[in-house]
DNA sequence: ACGTAAGCGAGACGGTACGTCGAGTCTTGGT
DNA sequence: ACCAAGACTCGACGTACCGTCTCGCTTACGT
């Protein structure tokens, strides 16, 4: 999401002048997730204090991101570990796969960007930048999960997607943000919010019962 | 949350001196709801355009909320419709008016409390206080219901009901966090996820029917 | 030239509000000549540093004054001695007086303002402000005791009152501009300018003398 | 004042690599005073301004001048003009010659210099340095014509030339400053003042016609 | 003809200061 | 004891230049 080094179509060769640093880069980024977890939260991130931190002037970083938030952003995006492989086999195994994804446990930092992109936000242009990059491909994996299941019969027949996907990833980032800082998810919440979601809450299940 | 204004033991009697406008925290709360909307955002509501807004001064704001996050809350904390009355007779439609009663639709603003307080945020503190006066009541409602429907046979008698909650309060919220500032949740979407949830994902719904 | 805090006509009441604090412009305007001094030139002048050696808010500054530049001029101002009582007998006498106020000796820090508003400056506005309240007063007093002179017949009837202005102003001036920070100028060099000027350079002196 | 490209004693010989372009020197200089005069200020004069102007990178300049301010020096000393030659008869038309010369008055531009070098400035070294190449010269030689005056008699035997530089050259100087930016010099005020300076202020001119 | 040494435009680098904004506190006179 | 107004200190914001540092390229000589 950092702005970058355009080439307006001059082909492949390098741009003119000094290139970037990736170093400065690197430690920019580091510097950002630091403050982040060292200050438990994002009111602690401060350009100056990353600029510092990082050994980096402060036009380094405009130069990279129009703004703080962007850079948050971009920082927590290097976090969200990356879709996982599924095995492809059970359906059941891949959403858990899917579900455990949403919140790598062993990084609490990740939470914050559902702070910061949720419905209004100070920049709703890069809110929706977000969810273009990080949110709606994990959806499309999940989607594509969901409709093999239906496909195959493994899910049922009249299932909406939506509502599948809006109950797994729901449950699992609802019952993470509700998480004190020291807290974590138990190991196993994946699996028991995909097992009852797959089972049903009602004892009838009626109607896949209920067939001939 | 508002700082109250104290007696400290000196009785019932009215405190001494002027008393506080209610004329004031009025216009207070009221301009801070026009920024939030006007706005679209946490990042517009400033302490002096509020005062401005509600033709007050800093202080009578600072007298009674201990700093601006604080006001927020308690600002959206009005915004947080009433407990609906439940009906208290089918489980599957209280927990239909719970889920409707996540997000009163009318009111895009509510959502913002959700991104204020997640996880980690600038201030866990009152986190945790709004957590204790807004979230809990309701889960303790839709608890209640759960363990009812759990009771009385309607729900599965191996429902975990923190799952359950996670699933179905989760899920709406979700939804809701992911429309455009200008959509809206669609009419009945509360109704198909808790029906979704009820009936199971799944196709089979085994293990309930292949009981003994 | 500071700000002033307007009125507005509305009388001669107080401002609403607290009063701004004298104590803060005092300091402001010894810390500003402070480090013009120790310094040894306006670029150490900041208001960063200012701010810091008053103990003050940068915005206490730009309260009363809008850039840095004006800040300068008034506390040079200040520093301009008054303009000498003149004994109003001998025009000669009163001359050598004020040829002495244009350099107060003592405070080799005034040169600093000649620096500043020459010609062409940053701040055209504040030139001429500055020329109105500091320059001005002190040209009209010498201009006046020439006419005194060429009145009473103690100087030339056709002198140009300009000419002999630019003529005892300009040499003193330059002269004390050619010193070193250190140096300083002779006790005498004041006189010596008028009575040189006053006798003229040239050894026939002709045109007086050759009257009928 | 610029950097040479130094030989250290390598003989009469070009040094090895591309030699410095000329163009761009003249570039970097007619960009500097450009600036000055459209920015009406040295504070205008940025050395990122002056590169883009001449189209040249900001090394080419820094590779010739050690700062901004040898920059701005140099560049105004191309503007002053040479020192006039002088007729050498009348001591008086020297005099007017050299005042003249003082502010060639088709350009405003060169009054700037004065209002960075006078007596405190950032750089007292490059001031130094601009009194060594720049004014010394012109005092040096209206120090000689003033000597010739009192040798030949034209001038009065204890006329201290110190003083009576100061006269005419402040009087010039001062006058120039205190002029708008689209004013000028009258045509004749060079003369007006050495001829007043000459004659003297005084009507009676006594001592040198009291002579015996 | 060709290597080597220096110049060239471009632009990123670490910094310092700018002038602005807002937070939360303090101080007026008036209700 | 309250109120509005507005000044206070503090600290971060995002911008502009400074003077330095690479980049890949272009001269011009001395072999």
């Amino acid at each position: 999401m950092a702005i970058e080094q355009t080439l307006l179509g001059s082909g492949p060769g390098r741009p003119p002048g000094r290139p970037r640093s990736e170093r400065a880069e690197r430690a920019i980024i580091e510097a950002t997730l630091d403050l982040l977890i060292q200050e438990a939260g994002v009111a602690g991130v401060t350009i100056e204090a990353v600029a510092a931190r990082a050994a980096v002037g402060k036009t380094t970083i405009y130069r990279r991101w129009p703004n703080k938030e962007a850079l948050i952003i971009d920082a927590l995006a290097t976090l969200k570990g990356p879709i996982p492989d599924l095995a492809g086999e059970s359906v059941r195994d891949d959403l858990v796969a899917l579900a455990r994804a949403v919140r790598p446990s062993q990084d609490p930092r990740l939470d914050c960007v559902w702070n910061i992109f949720g419905g209004a936000t100070k920049h709703p242009h890069l809110a929706r930048q977000f969810k273009q990059t990080v949110v709606l491909p994990r959806q499309e994996v999940m989607r594509a999960v969901l409709r093999r299941g239906i496909a195959n019969g493994e899910l049922r027949p009249d299932l909406d997607p939506e509502v599948a996907m809006a109950i797994i990833a729901g449950a699992v980032t609802m019952r993470a943000r509700s998480l004190s800082p020291d807290e974590d998810l138990p190991e196993d919440f994946a699996d028991q919010v995909v097992d009852t979601a797959l089972r049903g809450l009602s004892s009838g299940s009626a109607p896949s019962c209920t067939g001939p």
